[in-house]
DNA sequence: ATGGTCGCGAGGCGA
């Protein structure tokens, strides 16, 4: 049975929603991965998602900051929860649905102003947050797997606006990308979207700074979704959505879906 | 080089 999978960072479940309820009901995909919820597990507000089909979530939350949540139309168990680099945040985890799909939905530290350890804590511990995210699927080979989530750096020199100005601007650091490569090939995890959509700029992220983001388009390609190689080729169809990022009072990513039919 | 805008939660911190 095929599904669909989608990847949004909210920036605020609380707030938004009624933005969640919005694609939900425009998109329906069956499974829904969300990050920046900044809120409590027990303050998600499951009873709007419910009453749109959505009866299962796994998550991790905490107060005011981080946390990710997965709501699925399928049912969908919790097999796992990791705090990289002793945070004390919730940032992952992991839900494996009845066809034997597991889902890891990360929010990946976004590693303040600075792009060196020496001056900026924050940029040590995102480095740290991949390099560990690396030795655990090293000692964790996933198989039937999906990794989504705001990885916080665009890889590619067309997942920026533009490389050369964004080579010491934190996510597009070339030790960042360097890090982010060494955690896909940990599993030789297919980047689906990329893969769908080879060429050209590709953007999931906007600023709330920039005037008019639509037509500065400075963008980056934060989210990823990436597949295994054992079920790389049932993923297919990849979209981003950016007008939802032009949606009343938005996010600053827009949602990045795929479709898996195995 | 700097500042620009958000959300949380009530003053900065984080993005």
């Amino acid at each position: 049975m095929p599904f669909t999978l989608a990847t949004w960072n909210i920036n605020s479940v609380r707030l938004r929603k009624g933005l969640v309820a919005q694609l939900m009901r425009e998109e329906g995909p069956d499974v829904l991965c969300l990050q920046e919820c900044k809120s409590p597990v027990d303050k998600i507000p499951v009873e709007v998602f419910q009453e749109l089909g959505y009866d299962h979530m796994v998550a991790n939350g905490q107060k005011g900051y981080n946390g990710v949540a997965i709501l699925s139309k399928l049912p969908i168990q919790e097999v796992g929860r990791e705090d990289f680099a002793e945070l004390g945040h919730a940032r992952h985890i992991a839900g494996q649905l009845e066809n034997g799909v597991t889902i890891h939905n990360f929010y990946v530290p976004a590693g303040g102003d600075k792009p060196d350890r020496e001056v900026n804590v924050k940029f040590g511990q995102k480095l740290d947050y991949l390099t560990e995210m690396r030795d655990w699927f090293h000692a964790n080979k996933p198989e039937k797997s999906i990794l989504v989530g705001d990885l916080n750096i665009a890889p590619e020199e067309d997942d920026v606006w533009s490389h050369k100005q964004l080579l010491k601007i934190v996510s597009h650091t070339p030790i960042e990308v360097e890090h982010l490569a060494q955690v896909q090939d940990a599993a030789d995890w297919v980047d689906v979207t990329r893969r769908d959509i080879p060429e050209g700029k590709l953007y999931s992220w906007w600023s709330y700074r920039a005037k008019d983001w639509d037509a500065a388009d400075k963008g980056r390609r934060l989210d990823h979704l990436w597949a295994t190689p054992d079920i790389a080729e049932a993923c297919g169809n990849s979209r981003i959505l950016r007008h939802v990022r032009g949606w009343e009072q938005p996010s600053d990513h827009a949602p990045v879906f795929a479709e898996v039919d195995l």
